[in-house]
DNA sequence: AGCACGCCGACT
DNA sequence: GTCGGCGTGCTC
């Protein structure tokens, strides 16, 4: 007889433990099996198995309680390796959330415990209301009705009601489930053969130095400005790491942003390279999931999941562009950062763990300046120019000049005089969500979602309302809701708004728009991005998006049209947020043998993020910022925990995270902040409270937060979340 | 999380 | 009286 350990596929926390079950024959560990388990049909991860001679009626004796038997095993060969499962495990306690959800996310979807689903194929299941009239029914499925009538097709994950309510109404035949197939491509590279280019020796020596100690585990920050070449050295320390018979894991933000490092290592290692993101259809991702599993390449190139891949002879961890917030993972559990899951498999393997950025964070750059990293600097740039130049405009002069467009003169004439050389522009409007919130003039309220504290977009494409948060929408009247007055007004000027005004105002303008909304569709980004390399428009306006990685060799200019935008958020972040955001966008002029040049609008211009960002200084910046930080006690003067606090009631929200906080303050000792309603004080029908905690050694605070915890773990009516240094705040 | 059990209000 | 909504406990 066999006693096996069972982890059972539950996302709840209070399930995270591993259970007993049965098996005559001997089962593998790390495995999925079929168990019952509460009479229901889950599936499991098994992570331990001990063979006994005791029956099943002595086990049962000796335990307290009734064993069954496993249904079945599901796997032949492990799904993880004992590395990634202690990593998993790791994470698992770190960051409080359930071992099941870490091992999830370190698998392609076929794998998952969760699921056992045809290869290739993935599905969305939706409700939508059938034309039958409702009758009688009880509040709640009266709401829930409405709900979805309102918002025409509602996915089913996002229905905000129990799934008796669901149920129910099927039964009554007033809503239909449906399912579509969602169809993902993987980003096609056309193969061109670049051999590779001698290195300069501000580069050689970078690689010359890492490699000598590639057997070690230690970390190393290049910082090196836009165009220094710090691609190149990727390129030139993963040939090395190959060729002594290991394998390299590149990390970037984002794939469908950063196209180019996923073209330059295809061109470079061709086959050997795997490529994982999160627009790869699940077919794809499990055949190149396969494929690093069996080893049989050298090089994944990939966003933050690419971290979990299965190599088994880790040579190399590069993070390129380390800053970039989408390193940490904050939506959903596990809440972990890259880097820290990077330092482990450092660890484990014995090999350098690389961090490049041309603004890195305040945490690396301070590290790195304690020799707790090794620093190297690139300063100078592969094609021998100086950065664009940058020029500020000071918006409030031309208020006073009559000029209440949100174009200045100087911006005008330069964004005219590069259109008619044929060269083309880059105009980032730094709106965070970019909002249009619709006001009534007669009335003056301004229409709202019904679940969330936020106002509606408007969405002149589909005339729909729209909700960024939980996906309300309803179709637009034309009327306030509240007044029926025809008179509305749109308040803030999204990219939609401003790219009609730019078409009105020059002449030969083609614009094209890159945000959230025109990429949604699959492929927009790319398909956007090749419209406008092959000059089919002649000025990009984009969101935040268009600040990474893009190179277009005809972009001259970059126009910022409200630079200020990043900074006056409550958020420590935000004068880094800025210089990054500014500096990042910069860089996508002059970035061929034209010379470009930048200018940024602002309603403050002699701010100091901008007197750095006009010297393209950011040792300057690093300077001035850390005195900020110390001053206001924040990262990398100490580490942030925080804890958000919801409940369908705002009473209990408020009162549950007033205690949380006074325990906290109380058993730590701590500096702790708040509770304080977060920014946006209901999301989907939940009140919101955070609590941020700040320590220098989590010892303390660890087992603080972990009776926090526990003591919500079963509670129905107040949720808490717990995420160690949060990138986002609120 | 999801399912069974069991308590209480509103209808044949 | 019973049907069924929703609060509570439990899952090897």
């Amino acid at each position: 007889m066999h006693l096996v350990k069972v982890l059972v596929e539950m996302p709840a926390l209070a399930l995270d433990q591993e259970f007993d079950y049965l098996s005559v024959k001997e089962i593998p560990p790390r495995v999925r099996v079929n168990i019952l388990f509460n009479r229901r049909n889950v599936i499991g991860y098994v992570t331990k198995v001990e063979k006994t001679d005791l029956t099943k009626g002595e086990l049962e004796a000796r335990l307290g309680y009734r064993l069954s038997y496993i249904k079945n095993v599901i796997d032949e060969s492990p799904l993880l390796n004992e590395e990634l499962e202690t990593i998993a495990f790791n994470l698992a306690r770190q960051s409080f959330s359930s071992k099941i959800a870490c091992i999830q996310t370190m698998l392609p979807k076929q794998l998952k415990p969760a699921t056992v689903q045809a290869v290739g194929k993935k599905y969305q299941l939706y409700l939508s209301v059938s034309a039958k009239l409702p009758e009688r029914l009880t509040k709640r499925q009266q709401e829930g009705y409405e709900f979805v009538r309102d918002k025409g097709k509602v996915k089913l994950t996002d229905f905000p009601y129990s799934k008796a309510i669901v149920d129910k109404l099927i039964a009554l035949e007033l809503l239909v489930k449906t399912r579509e197939e969602i169809y993902r491509e993987a980003m096609a590279v056309k193969l061109e053969g670049i051999p590779a280019p001698e290195l300069n020796p501000d580069q050689a020596k970078i690689v010359k130095a890492i490699m000598l100690k590639k057997d070690t585990s230690f970390t190393a920050l290049i910082h090196g400005v836009t165009g220094s070449g710090k691609t190149e050295v990727y390129l030139s320390l993963a040939a090395a790491t190959i060729k002594s018979g290991r394998q390299v894991i590149m990390l970037v933000p984002e794939i469908a942003l950063t196209p180019m490092m996923v073209k330059a290592f295809k061109n470079r290692f061709g086959d050997t390279v795997a490529v994982i993101h999160s627009r790869l259809s699940s077919g794809q991702r499990y055949d190149e999931y396969r494929r690093i599993s069996n080893q049989e390449v050298d090089i994944v190139v990939g966003a933050r999941s690419a971290i979990f891949a299965p190599l088994a002879n880790v040579g190399l961890i590069v993070m390129d562009e380390e800053h970039d917030s989408s390193y940490k993972q904050d939506a959903k559990s596990p809440r972990y950062g890259t880097l820290n899951v990077a330092k482990m498999r450092s660890r484990f393997h014995g090999c350098p763990l690389v961090l490049g950025s041309a603004t890195p964070s305040l945490e690396s750059y301070a590290r790195a300046k304690n020799g707790v990293y090794d620093l190297y600097e690139l300063t100078n740039r592969i094609n021998g120019r100086d950065l664009p130049h940058i020029t500020m405009v000071d918006m409030k002069k031309e208020l006073k000049n009559q000029n209440y467009s949100i174009f200045s003169q100087l911006l005008k004439d330069k964004i005219q005089a590069t259109i008619a050389k044929g060269q083309q522009v880059i105009l980032l409007l730094n709106k965070r969500g970019y909002a249009t919130a619709i006001q009534c003039l007669e009335c003056g309220h301004v229409i709202k979602c019904p679940h969330c504290d936020v106002s509606l977009t408007y969405h002149k494409d589909q005339n729909k309302l729209k909700c960024h948060y939980c996906d309300y929408q309803v179709d637009f009247t034309g009327r306030c809701p509240d007044c029926h007055s025809p008179a509305l007004k749109l308040t803030g000027e999204g990219t939609q708004k401003v790219a009609e005004l730019i078409e009105a105002e020059f002449e030969g303008a083609k614009v094209l728009r890159f945000d959230v909304d025109s990429t949604r569709n699959k492929d927009g980004h790319q398909k956007i991005l090749e419209q406008f390399e092959n000059k089919e428009a002649n000025i990009l306006l984009g969101t935040q998006m268009i600040a990474k990685g893009l190179d277009f060799k005809d972009v001259t200019l970059v126009g910022v049209l409200n630079g200020d935008a990043a900074l006056n958020l409550p958020d420590f972040r935000a004068n880094e947020r800025c210089f990054v955001l500014l500096e990042q966008v910069s860089g996508r002029a002059g970035r061929d043998s034209l010379e470009g040049e930048v200018i940024i609008q602002s309603y403050d211009i002699d701010h100091p993020v901008y007197k750095a960002l006009l010297n393209h200084d950011y040792h300057q910046f690093f300077v001035q910022e850390m005195r900020i930080r110390k001053m206001a006690n924040y990262p990398p003067f100490v580490h942030l925990a925080s804890v958000l606090v919801t409940s369908k009631s705002e009473k209990n929200a408020a009162t549950q995270s007033q205690l949380i906080a006074n325990y906290l303050k109380k058993t730590s000792g701590l500096e702790v902040l708040g509770p304080a309603p977060s920014l946006i004080h209901r999301i989907e029908d939940h009140y919101r409270y955070w609590i941020m905690v700040k320590f220098k050694d989590s010892k303390v605070i660890y087992p603080c937060l972990q009776n926090v915890v526990a003591k919500y773990l079963n509670d129905r009516f107040v949720q808490v979340v717990v995420d160690f240094n949060p990138y986002n705040q609120i």
